[in-house]
DNA sequence: CTTGACCCTCAAGTCCGCTTGAGGGTGTGT
DNA sequence: ACACACCCTCAAGCGGACTTGAGGGTCAAG
Protein backbone atom coordinates (compact mmCIF):
# COMPACT_ATOMS: atom_id res chain seq x y z
CA UNK A 1 0.00 0.00 0.00
CA UNK A 2 2.95 2.53 -1.40
CA UNK A 3 -0.05 5.35 -1.88
CA UNK A 4 -0.19 5.93 -5.13
CA UNK A 5 1.82 6.56 -8.41
CA UNK A 6 1.20 4.29 -12.09
CA UNK A 7 3.51 1.75 -11.93
CA UNK A 8 5.53 1.23 -15.24
CA UNK A 9 3.61 -1.46 -16.50
CA UNK A 10 0.37 0.92 -16.02
CA UNK A 11 2.14 3.97 -17.93
CA UNK A 12 3.16 1.29 -20.46
CA UNK A 13 -0.74 0.24 -20.97
CA UNK A 14 -1.62 4.02 -21.35
CA UNK A 15 1.08 4.77 -24.14
CA UNK A 16 1.29 1.79 -26.18
CA UNK A 17 4.91 1.37 -25.25
CA UNK A 18 6.50 -1.47 -23.71
CA UNK A 19 7.76 -1.21 -20.08
CA UNK A 20 11.45 -2.23 -20.89
CA UNK A 21 11.18 0.99 -23.55
CA UNK A 22 10.23 3.49 -20.88
CA UNK A 23 13.25 2.08 -19.03
CA UNK A 24 15.64 2.20 -21.60
CA UNK A 25 14.20 5.93 -22.21
CA UNK A 26 14.92 6.35 -18.45
CA UNK A 27 18.72 4.74 -19.12
CA UNK A 28 19.36 7.20 -21.76
CA UNK A 29 18.53 10.15 -19.75
CA UNK A 30 15.35 10.84 -21.94
CA UNK A 31 13.01 10.65 -19.47
CA UNK A 32 13.96 11.70 -16.26
CA UNK A 33 14.36 8.72 -13.02
CA UNK A 34 11.05 8.75 -11.09
CA UNK A 35 10.57 8.24 -7.89
CA UNK A 36 10.43 4.90 -6.28
CA UNK A 37 8.45 3.32 -3.77
CA UNK A 38 9.82 1.74 -0.27
CA UNK A 39 10.68 -1.53 -2.49
CA UNK A 40 12.08 -0.05 -5.75
CA UNK A 41 9.33 0.53 -7.84
CA UNK A 42 9.30 3.46 -10.54
CA UNK A 43 6.36 5.20 -9.34
CA UNK A 44 4.87 7.55 -12.18
CA UNK A 45 2.18 10.55 -13.31
CA UNK A 46 0.24 11.47 -15.70
CA UNK A 47 3.16 14.00 -17.01
CA UNK A 48 5.27 11.08 -17.43
CA UNK A 49 2.52 9.64 -19.69
CA UNK A 50 2.13 12.71 -21.47
CA UNK A 51 5.62 13.25 -22.29
CA UNK A 52 5.28 9.89 -23.27
CA UNK A 53 2.88 10.49 -25.64
CA UNK A 54 4.96 13.56 -26.79
CA UNK A 55 7.49 11.75 -27.50
CA UNK A 56 5.81 8.97 -29.47
CA UNK A 57 4.12 11.38 -31.41
CA UNK A 58 7.53 13.39 -32.07
CA UNK A 59 9.29 10.38 -33.17
CA UNK A 60 6.49 9.39 -35.77
CA UNK A 61 7.36 13.19 -37.37
CA UNK A 62 10.83 11.87 -37.99
CA UNK A 63 12.69 13.25 -34.73
CA UNK A 64 15.31 11.12 -33.35
CA UNK A 65 15.48 10.63 -29.71
CA UNK A 66 18.46 12.75 -29.36
CA UNK A 67 16.48 15.78 -31.05
CA UNK A 68 13.52 14.73 -28.37
CA UNK A 69 15.81 15.02 -25.43
CA UNK A 70 16.51 18.51 -26.64
CA UNK A 71 13.48 19.73 -26.68
CA UNK A 72 11.96 18.00 -23.96
CA UNK A 73 15.30 19.66 -22.14
CA UNK A 74 14.35 23.21 -23.33
CA UNK A 75 10.94 23.18 -22.91
CA UNK A 76 11.61 21.69 -18.64
CA UNK A 77 14.03 24.48 -18.06
CA UNK A 78 11.52 27.32 -18.26
CA UNK A 79 14.42 29.32 -17.76
CA UNK A 80 16.35 28.36 -20.38
CA UNK A 81 18.47 31.07 -23.06
CA UNK A 82 14.97 31.52 -24.92
CA UNK A 83 16.89 32.26 -28.08
CA UNK A 84 17.95 28.89 -28.29
CA UNK A 85 14.26 28.45 -27.84
CA UNK A 86 13.32 30.11 -31.05
CA UNK A 87 16.08 29.19 -33.41
CA UNK A 88 16.26 25.31 -32.59
CA UNK A 89 12.21 26.01 -33.54
CA UNK A 90 13.13 27.66 -36.56
CA UNK A 91 15.66 25.12 -37.90
CA UNK A 92 12.58 22.35 -37.33
CA UNK A 93 10.69 24.13 -38.84
CA UNK A 94 12.63 24.85 -41.93
CA UNK A 95 13.39 21.17 -41.93
CA UNK A 96 10.18 20.00 -41.94
CA UNK A 97 8.90 22.43 -44.95
CA UNK A 98 11.66 20.74 -46.53
CA UNK A 99 10.70 17.87 -46.46
CA UNK A 100 6.78 18.29 -46.71
CA UNK A 101 8.02 20.08 -49.66
CA UNK A 102 10.01 16.96 -51.15
CA UNK A 103 7.00 15.07 -50.32
CA UNK A 104 4.54 16.55 -52.14
CA UNK A 105 6.52 16.37 -55.37
CA UNK A 106 6.52 12.86 -55.05
CA UNK A 107 3.27 12.44 -54.12
CA UNK A 108 2.42 14.46 -57.56
CA UNK A 109 4.44 12.49 -59.50
CA UNK A 110 3.38 9.57 -58.32
CA UNK A 111 -0.35 10.06 -58.24
CA UNK A 112 0.09 11.38 -61.61
CA UNK A 113 1.38 7.95 -62.77
CA UNK A 114 -0.85 6.27 -61.22
CA UNK A 115 -3.95 8.49 -62.64
CA UNK A 116 -2.15 8.00 -66.30
CA UNK A 117 -2.48 3.73 -65.61
CA UNK A 118 -6.07 3.79 -63.98
CA UNK A 119 -7.30 5.92 -67.29
CA UNK A 120 -6.42 3.05 -69.70
CA UNK A 121 -8.91 0.42 -68.75
CA UNK A 122 -7.72 -2.30 -66.20
CA UNK A 123 -4.49 -2.66 -64.48
CA UNK A 124 -4.30 -6.15 -67.13
CA UNK A 125 -0.51 -5.87 -67.40
CA UNK A 126 0.83 -5.55 -71.14
CA UNK A 127 0.33 -1.43 -71.18
CA UNK A 128 1.31 -0.75 -67.86
CA UNK A 129 4.25 -3.05 -68.49
CA UNK A 130 5.02 -1.14 -71.85
CA UNK A 131 5.48 2.27 -69.91
CA UNK A 132 7.33 0.80 -67.56
CA UNK A 133 9.94 -0.43 -70.15
CA UNK A 134 9.74 2.51 -72.45
CA UNK A 135 10.40 4.52 -69.64
CA UNK A 136 13.43 2.99 -69.34
CA UNK A 137 14.47 4.55 -72.35
CA UNK A 138 14.40 8.00 -70.88
CA UNK A 139 10.66 9.80 -71.09
CA UNK A 140 8.83 11.58 -68.74
CA UNK A 141 7.63 9.11 -66.03
CA UNK A 142 6.48 5.83 -64.32
CA UNK A 143 6.95 4.87 -60.83
CA UNK A 144 9.50 2.97 -61.65
CA UNK A 145 10.66 5.47 -63.98
CA UNK A 146 11.46 8.54 -61.50
CA UNK A 147 12.23 5.76 -59.68
CA UNK A 148 14.88 3.53 -61.24
CA UNK A 149 15.84 6.13 -63.99
CA UNK A 150 16.81 9.62 -65.58
CA UNK A 151 17.01 11.15 -62.31
CA UNK A 152 18.03 14.83 -62.93
CA UNK A 153 18.52 15.93 -59.45
CA UNK A 154 22.19 17.00 -58.37
CA UNK A 155 23.43 14.52 -55.46
CA UNK A 156 23.74 16.77 -52.87
CA UNK A 157 25.68 16.00 -49.89
CA UNK A 158 23.69 13.58 -47.61
CA UNK A 159 23.48 13.91 -43.79
CA UNK A 160 26.37 12.09 -41.90
CA UNK B 1 44.39 -0.05 -70.23
CA UNK B 2 41.05 -2.12 -69.33
CA UNK B 3 39.27 0.03 -71.79
CA UNK B 4 35.84 1.66 -70.14
CA UNK B 5 33.70 1.63 -67.24
CA UNK B 6 33.83 3.69 -64.55
CA UNK B 7 35.73 2.69 -61.79
CA UNK B 8 34.02 2.05 -57.85
CA UNK B 9 35.50 5.56 -56.97
CA UNK B 10 33.90 7.60 -59.93
CA UNK B 11 30.93 6.43 -59.28
CA UNK B 12 31.29 7.62 -55.74
CA UNK B 13 32.36 10.45 -56.96
CA UNK B 14 29.26 11.44 -58.99
CA UNK B 15 26.94 10.13 -56.51
CA UNK B 16 28.39 11.10 -53.36
CA UNK B 17 27.65 8.15 -52.20
CA UNK B 18 31.44 6.24 -50.36
CA UNK B 19 33.00 2.95 -52.32
CA UNK B 20 32.27 0.93 -49.06
CA UNK B 21 28.45 1.71 -48.95
CA UNK B 22 28.35 0.85 -53.11
CA UNK B 23 29.95 -2.46 -52.27
CA UNK B 24 27.95 -2.80 -49.41
CA UNK B 25 24.45 -2.21 -51.67
CA UNK B 26 25.64 -4.74 -53.79
CA UNK B 27 26.40 -7.15 -51.15
CA UNK B 28 22.90 -6.88 -49.96
CA UNK B 29 21.80 -7.31 -53.57
CA UNK B 30 20.19 -3.90 -54.01
CA UNK B 31 22.65 -2.91 -56.79
CA UNK B 32 23.63 -6.12 -59.32
CA UNK B 33 27.24 -7.12 -59.20
CA UNK B 34 28.86 -5.29 -62.21
CA UNK B 35 30.94 -6.60 -64.50
CA UNK B 36 34.72 -6.81 -63.12
CA UNK B 37 38.17 -5.61 -65.08
CA UNK B 38 40.58 -9.02 -66.05
CA UNK B 39 42.39 -7.62 -62.44
CA UNK B 40 38.65 -8.01 -60.71
CA UNK B 41 38.06 -4.11 -60.62
CA UNK B 42 34.26 -3.49 -60.70
CA UNK B 43 33.34 -1.50 -64.13
CA UNK B 44 30.30 0.15 -63.82
CA UNK B 45 27.90 2.32 -65.92
CA UNK B 46 26.00 5.68 -65.96
CA UNK B 47 23.10 3.35 -65.82
CA UNK B 48 24.38 2.74 -62.10
CA UNK B 49 25.32 6.16 -61.42
CA UNK B 50 21.39 6.90 -61.95
CA UNK B 51 20.22 3.89 -60.17
CA UNK B 52 22.56 5.13 -57.08
CA UNK B 53 20.88 8.96 -57.30
CA UNK B 54 17.76 7.44 -57.44
CA UNK B 55 17.97 5.05 -54.33
CA UNK B 56 19.41 8.10 -52.65
CA UNK B 57 16.33 10.46 -53.33
CA UNK B 58 14.27 7.33 -52.46
CA UNK B 59 15.59 6.83 -49.46
CA UNK B 60 15.58 10.46 -48.31
CA UNK B 61 11.67 10.24 -48.80
CA UNK B 62 11.90 7.54 -45.96
CA UNK B 63 11.96 4.21 -48.22
CA UNK B 64 14.07 1.61 -46.47
CA UNK B 65 16.62 -0.02 -48.33
CA UNK B 66 14.40 -3.26 -48.30
CA UNK B 67 11.64 -1.21 -50.12
CA UNK B 68 13.68 0.43 -52.84
CA UNK B 69 15.46 -2.89 -53.68
CA UNK B 70 11.64 -4.09 -54.30
CA UNK B 71 11.02 -1.28 -56.60
CA UNK B 72 14.21 -1.33 -58.25
CA UNK B 73 14.02 -5.07 -58.82
CA UNK B 74 9.74 -4.30 -60.19
CA UNK B 75 11.60 -1.70 -62.20
CA UNK B 76 13.72 -3.81 -63.76
CA UNK B 77 11.67 -7.14 -64.51
CA UNK B 78 9.62 -5.59 -67.48
CA UNK B 79 7.28 -8.38 -67.19
CA UNK B 80 5.85 -8.52 -64.16
CA UNK B 81 2.90 -8.80 -62.66
CA UNK B 82 1.50 -5.34 -63.44
CA UNK B 83 -1.25 -4.89 -60.64
CA UNK B 84 1.71 -5.65 -58.40
CA UNK B 85 3.34 -2.85 -59.05
CA UNK B 86 -0.18 -0.60 -59.35
CA UNK B 87 -0.73 -1.96 -55.77
CA UNK B 88 2.78 -1.52 -54.18
CA UNK B 89 2.39 2.30 -56.02
CA UNK B 90 -0.68 3.16 -54.65
CA UNK B 91 0.30 1.60 -50.99
CA UNK B 92 3.39 3.98 -51.25
CA UNK B 93 0.86 6.88 -52.31
CA UNK B 94 -1.68 6.62 -49.35
CA UNK B 95 1.67 6.42 -46.82
CA UNK B 96 3.17 9.05 -48.40
CA UNK B 97 0.10 11.53 -48.35
CA UNK B 98 -0.55 10.18 -44.59
CA UNK B 99 2.96 11.42 -44.11
CA UNK B 100 2.39 14.88 -45.64
CA UNK B 101 -0.74 15.53 -43.58
CA UNK B 102 0.82 14.83 -40.51
CA UNK B 103 3.94 16.61 -40.84
CA UNK B 104 1.43 19.70 -42.20
CA UNK B 105 -0.57 19.55 -39.40
CA UNK B 106 3.01 20.03 -37.40
CA UNK B 107 4.02 22.39 -39.40
CA UNK B 108 0.98 24.63 -38.56
CA UNK B 109 1.07 24.33 -35.04
CA UNK B 110 5.05 24.82 -34.97
CA UNK B 111 4.68 27.87 -37.28
CA UNK B 112 2.20 29.18 -35.29
CA UNK B 113 3.96 29.16 -32.24
CA UNK B 114 6.96 30.96 -33.76
CA UNK B 115 4.65 33.77 -35.25
CA UNK B 116 3.15 34.10 -31.70
CA UNK B 117 6.61 35.05 -30.55
CA UNK B 118 8.14 36.69 -33.19
CA UNK B 119 5.61 39.24 -32.57
CA UNK B 120 6.33 39.78 -28.93
CA UNK B 121 9.19 42.20 -29.70
CA UNK B 122 12.48 40.21 -29.68
CA UNK B 123 12.94 37.30 -28.37
CA UNK B 124 14.74 38.53 -25.36
CA UNK B 125 13.42 35.82 -23.12
CA UNK B 126 11.58 36.74 -20.44
CA UNK B 127 8.51 36.19 -22.12
CA UNK B 128 8.80 33.54 -24.44
CA UNK B 129 10.02 32.16 -20.96
CA UNK B 130 7.22 32.78 -19.44
CA UNK B 131 5.09 31.19 -21.79
CA UNK B 132 6.71 28.04 -21.70
CA UNK B 133 7.28 27.86 -18.27
CA UNK B 134 3.12 28.81 -18.16
CA UNK B 135 2.57 26.36 -20.96
CA UNK B 136 4.02 23.36 -18.75
CA UNK B 137 0.69 23.87 -16.88
CA UNK B 138 -1.43 23.06 -19.37
CA UNK B 139 -2.71 26.29 -21.62
CA UNK B 140 -2.46 26.41 -25.35
CA UNK B 141 0.99 25.93 -26.94
CA UNK B 142 4.16 26.95 -27.71
CA UNK B 143 6.78 24.09 -29.14
CA UNK B 144 7.17 22.95 -26.23
CA UNK B 145 3.98 22.36 -25.27
CA UNK B 146 2.55 20.43 -28.15
CA UNK B 147 5.36 19.26 -27.49
CA UNK B 148 5.99 18.25 -24.04
CA UNK B 149 1.96 18.80 -22.93
CA UNK B 150 -1.49 17.74 -23.42
CA UNK B 151 -1.27 15.73 -26.65
CA UNK B 152 -4.62 14.15 -26.74
CA UNK B 153 -4.44 11.19 -29.66
CA UNK B 154 -5.00 8.01 -28.78
CA UNK B 155 -1.88 5.98 -28.58
CA UNK B 156 -1.85 4.27 -31.84
CA UNK B 157 -0.16 1.04 -32.70
CA UNK B 158 3.26 1.71 -33.57
CA UNK B 159 5.36 0.12 -36.08
CA UNK B 160 6.66 -3.04 -36.08
C1' DC C 1 61.40 -0.06 -60.08
C1' DT C 2 59.51 2.27 -56.52
C1' DT C 3 55.90 5.26 -54.77
C1' DG C 4 51.24 6.53 -54.14
C1' DA C 5 46.61 6.33 -55.25
C1' DC C 6 43.33 3.10 -56.27
C1' DC C 7 41.25 -1.49 -56.16
C1' DC C 8 39.96 -6.16 -53.76
C1' DT C 9 37.98 -9.27 -49.75
C1' DC C 10 36.49 -10.39 -45.31
C1' DA C 11 35.68 -9.50 -40.60
C1' DA C 12 34.56 -6.66 -37.14
C1' DG C 13 32.89 -2.40 -35.24
C1' DT C 14 29.38 1.58 -34.70
C1' DC C 15 25.07 3.92 -33.88
C1' DC C 16 20.20 3.79 -33.18
C1' DG C 17 16.23 2.03 -31.00
C1' DC C 18 14.76 -1.35 -28.93
C1' DT C 19 13.83 -6.50 -27.30
C1' DT C 20 15.05 -10.66 -24.80
C1' DG C 21 16.97 -13.34 -21.19
C1' DA C 22 18.82 -14.61 -16.73
C1' DG C 23 18.37 -14.22 -12.02
C1' DG C 24 15.90 -12.43 -8.32
C1' DG C 25 12.42 -9.54 -5.27
C1' DT C 26 7.15 -7.94 -4.32
C1' DG C 27 2.40 -8.09 -3.37
C1' DT C 28 -2.13 -9.91 -3.54
C1' DG C 29 -5.79 -13.38 -3.90
C1' DT C 30 -7.23 -17.87 -2.23
C1' DA D 1 1.57 -20.58 2.55
C1' DC D 2 1.65 -20.64 -2.09
C1' DA D 3 0.75 -19.08 -6.72
C1' DC D 4 1.16 -15.79 -10.06
C1' DA D 5 1.44 -11.39 -11.99
C1' DC D 6 4.31 -7.69 -11.72
C1' DC D 7 8.58 -5.21 -10.42
C1' DC D 8 13.93 -4.81 -10.46
C1' DT D 9 18.91 -4.96 -12.68
C1' DC D 10 22.30 -6.13 -15.86
C1' DA D 11 23.90 -8.09 -20.03
C1' DA D 12 23.41 -9.52 -24.41
C1' DG D 13 21.12 -9.68 -28.88
C1' DC D 14 19.03 -7.70 -33.11
C1' DG D 15 17.96 -5.24 -37.63
C1' DG D 16 19.18 -1.50 -40.39
C1' DA D 17 22.63 1.06 -42.61
C1' DC D 18 26.88 1.74 -42.81
C1' DT D 19 32.13 2.45 -41.56
C1' DT D 20 36.66 0.85 -40.35
C1' DG D 21 40.51 -2.18 -40.33
C1' DA D 22 43.68 -5.75 -41.72
C1' DG D 23 46.05 -7.75 -45.35
C1' DG D 24 47.03 -7.68 -50.02
C1' DG D 25 46.90 -6.72 -55.41
C1' DT D 26 47.10 -3.02 -59.59
C1' DC D 27 48.64 0.63 -62.31
C1' DA D 28 50.38 5.10 -64.06
C1' DA D 29 53.90 8.62 -63.11
C1' DG D 30 58.52 9.78 -62.15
Amino acid sequence: MDMAGLLIGDVAERTGLSAPTIRYYESIRLLAPPPRSATGYRRYTETTVEELRFIKKAQSLGFSLEEIGEILKLSRAGDTPCSHVLDLSRRHLRAVEERIQQLTRFRNQLAGEIAKWDGEQEPTCRGLCQIIASAEEGEPATIELHIGVRQKDKARKQRR
